[in-house]
DNA sequence: TCGATATTTCCAAGTTCGTAGAAATAATCT
DNA sequence: AGATTATTTCTACGAACTTGGAAATATCGA
C-alpha cells in the first residue's frame, strides 16, 4: 500500500461516524448491512451516512452490492489487512516489535528498550 | 486502547506531514531527532512542525525529551503498539485474518506485552 | 405504467484543520 | 546580565470536513 493510499485510510477511521460504521460491518462479516440498516442501528440521517459510506469506499475499506431495492456495505478485509500491513512496516521500528498479536514479528535479535522491569514504587 | 483514543492516533497519522514526521522518528529509532532536524530534513516552517508535534504527543504517538536547548522528539512505540492492537481487535474478522505479519492469529492480549502481567479482560 | 421503497446527489450552513509570520519563552554561552 | 540559539505560543485566514433537508435516481411490486 502506497502512503497516500495508508493516509486516505487513516483518515477515514479517524472519524467517530465512520469508525462506528466500519467496526458494525466487521463484526457484521462478510454478510455486511444494507445502508438502511446501518443508518437506524447507529442512528445517522440518510444523507450523512451515505456520504460516510463513500469516503470509507474511497479508501477501500468496505465494499458495496446491490441486493434488489438495497446496496448491501461490507469490510474488505483486504483493504484493511493492506492498512495493518502499511503500518507495521513503515511505523513500526525493525527491532523494536510494535506487532502485539504475534510474539515474534521477524527479527528478534535487537536491544529490548523497555526490558526494565521496573517493579512498582 | 479506547475508541477515542484510537481515533486521536488515526488522526495524527493521517496527514502527510504528521506521518512523514513520524515515519522519519520511527526510522530514526529511540535516540530521536531535534525539532529543528526534524524542520530542516522535511522542509517544513518551525511554527506548523510545532503544531503537528503536539498532535503527535497529544495523540501519544511520539515522546519528548529536552536536550541542551534542544526538544529531542522519538517515536512511542508502546503507543503505536496500542493503535496496532486496536485496529487488529477491532476492525479485523475473527474468522478472516486481517494481521498480515503472522498467519496464525493467537488470542491477542490486550495491550502491553512486556510490562506488568496483563490484566484480564 | 404507477406508486412505494431505498439511497444518493445537491446544496448550504457551521465547524475544524493546516499553515506560517511575529512575538514570546526557555536554555546556553561569554 | 546581555546576546544567541531553539521552540513554542499567538494570531489570522483560506481550505477541508461534517451534517442534514430537499430533490433526484434506481429498483421492485402490482
Amino acid at each position: 500500500m502506497e502512503t497516500r493510499q495508508a493516509i486516505v485510510a487513516l483518515g477515514a477511521l479517524a472519524q467517530e461516524t465512520r469508525l462506528d460504521i466500519f467496526r458494525l460491518l466487521v463484526r457484521r462479516g462478510p454478510d455486511g448491512l444494507a445502508a438502511g440498516a446501518i443508518a437506524e442501528s447507529l442512528e445517522v440521517a440518510p444523507a450523512t451516512l451515505s456520504f460516510h459510506l463513500q469516503q470509507l469506499m474511497h479508501a477501500g475499506l468496505i465494499e458495496q452490492r446491490r441486493a434488489s431495492r438495497s446496496l448491501i456495505y461490507s469490510a474488505n478485509f483486504a483493504g484493511m489487512n493492506g492498512l495493518v500491513a502499511y503500518l507495521t512496516e513503515n511505523c513500526c521500528g525493525q527491532g523494536v516489535s510494535c506487532a502485539p498479536v504475534c510474539a515474534a514479528p521477524v527479527e528478534a535479535e535487537t536491544e529490548a528498550p523497555p526490558a526494565r522491569r521496573a517493579r512498582r514504587r
